[in-house]
DNA sequence: TGTACATCAGTGAACGCGCGTTCACTGATGTAC
DNA sequence: TGTACATCAGTGAACGCGCGTTCACTGATGTAC
């Protein structure tokens, strides 16, 4: 039961706003969005029941919150893992496949990363919520693979047409990898070693699949 | 708010546990697994809130019904998009790779035509539950896809070596675009004209993938 | 076919609990002059 | 630098609610003879 201590001596808190949110995260982690209570997480905080409400307007607000920062999190992996792909080229590999292989590597190793924050983007109640305030970050990701893909269509190193399919599957493929895992079905399964060799397995093995061996 | 009638005139109600079951599975379609509660069930179903203990120990044990029922739906609909895909081969394709596709096809249709059930059978409360009684059941459709495959490569049709790569991107995929759709993501981008199309355009994009165009 | 009785599947009232949220309050902090 | 005052960010008690579950009960059903 860890209480986070306020700052000693002070009445206020300092920085309850970030408080609330890591600790909201940490129980979606562990028990799932239906586990997290506002006013479990007040006693986590070591704050009154109350206090959440002068940060946030509602538990939904709160995990809206969560779901932004989920959001900007999610694209700034998936551009680091492209910048590391691009820099570490599988063999013969173009640098347009690379990079649409780093952006599906950032998105799997974002959700084992980072699983409070995956379970709560994705709730479709939330989706209502993110629309009307926050409509560029969220489909920040969803521009980045496609982009990629057209890029690669026209470098003639992905078939051309329509690319919405192949957007369509490699958005399901990552994201299905992630959730599987997060959830719990993977485990089960020795589909795979451990949580690090998940997201280059799927990314490499999706290249493969996309680019030829 | 449209009540279950009980058998007129009867005390007893007749097919309580189905009725229940259903009702349940369309909550969670519509509101999700929160959303669902026993009290609000039975009130549906035109019966007391403490009827369901005479059909179910608990929550839990409704919820796992449900489960088993929807991997047994899913085996169903993954041997019937099988079998229709084998049925109607795309130009040059081989029985097993129509089989394999067809698979895929009955999973992602499964998913849209029971999103109830669907949402209730991956939950990771649920896993230590199902492993206790109906491992069989559980497994059967992951199964389904990895003989698929292994079949596929004993017959040279998919690269030789360790096979669980591919059921992992293969699962992942028709995993994946299952939940963007049940859990809303995908519907609000254009990358798929309606719900019917979702499932074939999944599966022949894997296959073509998978076995080259 | 009729009767006695066990069992089944309902009722409806109640329980305790945790939840989201509100509110009047108060101590701490920041700002204007 | 000191003072007055507005505002901020806590407290803690309370609210009503719906929930899962229990329980003593009773009417309906099935079975043995």
């Amino acid at each position: 039961m860890p209480r986070i201590s306020k700052k000693s001596g002070s009445y206020h808190h300092g920085d309850l706003r970030r408080v609330l949110l890591d600790a909201a995260v940490r129980v979606v982690e562990k028990e799932g969005v239906a586990g997290l209570s506002l006013h479990a997480l007040a006693q986590k905080a070591g704050v009154s029941s109350g206090a959440p409400y002068h940060h946030f307007e509602s538990r939904e607000e709160l995990l809206r919150a969560i779901a932004v920062d989920g959001f900007l999190l999610l694209a700034a992996d998936m551009k680091r893992g492209a910048e590391e792909a691009e820099g570490a080229p599988r063999c013969a590999e173009k640098p347009s496949a690379a990079h649409l292989r780093g952006l599906g590597l950032g998105y799997v190793r974002f959700a084992l990363a980072h699983p409070g924050h995956f379970r709560i983007m994705f709730r479709p109640e939330l989706k209502a919520l993110l629309r009307k305030s926050k409509e560029l970050v969220v489909d920040e990701a969803f521009g980045l693979l496609e982009s990629a893909i057209t890029r690669c269509q026209a470098e003639g190193i992905l078939p051309a047409g329509d690319p919405r399919p192949l957007v369509l599957v490699a958005w399901s493929t990552v994201h299905g990898a992630s959730v599987l895992w997060v959830d719990g079905p993977l485990s089960g399964e020795n589909l795979v070693q451990d949580a690090e060799s998940l997201a280059p397995v799927v990314a490499d093995t999706l290249a493969r699949l996309l680019f030829g061996p």
